[in-house]
DNA sequence: TATATAATAGATATATAATATCTTTAATTG
DNA sequence: CAATTAAAGATATTATATATCTATTATATA
């Protein structure tokens, strides 16, 4: 029951790129890490998640790196989580009592809460 | 990102025992585990730490059991998710920014929220 | 008191997932 | 071409949850 260091890791160089001149100048992952003090090499296997989700670009070679996309004052906390860890369910039912489950339910509605103000938390919000 | 499967058979096993007579009765592990479909072994180390919590008693022996503490009608799921897992901080900051930090401010008020939900919820309410 | 029943505790095993590293490959610049 | 940088694949490491097994302690009752 906790947010993957992945996710931690992600957040924190996403709010770094905003603060280093937003989408207008491209990063590579050396700086981040120190930045950050994670290793290159997995902070590069977290970014390429956000990557594939489409909130940065990378460009390979020389003068490379990684650059936000132009929409990322849009971009929620939620985006972020989702990016790195799919869409989870926070509570699995082991028990197959269907919908009508109110264990199940009760649930569900807490982690609507949680999920609800994540998506209200844009990336921008955080660096003020 | 998910809550414990301990959490899920303490619940489960917890809402049998209120159907079952609330306080009124002894129910041993094993009526539970047949009814949960879960070794009895586990199911007893997770019931173990409900006692400790106080919210189960247990006898051992011939016609022993478990059985619910007399005040079972308020205890919440936020009480067991407590007791199994203890208490979490879902989002834990790598990073030593401190109190001022944003993006760790974010998450514990998504985690507040989520919380809450379940402090708000009784076992009672989940057995009707 | 002996026997059966039942919880607890400790040791250990299994499974799974997250975290991390290493190496190779592909792309880009100058 | 040489240097730089991201991506991908393989693998290693660590941590934790889940589960089982055995031994011990407690209780009821025949």
């Amino acid at each position: 029951m906790k947010f993957s260091k992945a996710t931690d890791y992600a957040l924190h160089a996403l709010v770094y790129m905003i603060h280093r001149d937003g989408d207008t100048v491209k990063i590579p992952v050396q700086d981040l890490s120190v930045a950050l003090n994670v290793s290159t090499t997995y902070l590069s296997k977290v970014l390429t998640r956000i990557v594939k989700a489409n909130y940065i670009t990378s460009t390979s070679g020389a003068k490379g790196g990684y650059r936000l996309q132009q929409n990322w004052e849009n971009v929620t906390v939620y985006d972020i989580v989702v990016a790195i860890d799919g869409v989870q369910t926070l509570f699995e039912d082991s028990f197959d009592h269907g919908n009508e489950c109110r264990i199940q339910a009760a649930m569900m509605e807490a982690q609507d809460n949680l999920i609800n103000t994540l998506k209200n938390k844009k990336l921008k919000d955080l660096t003020v």
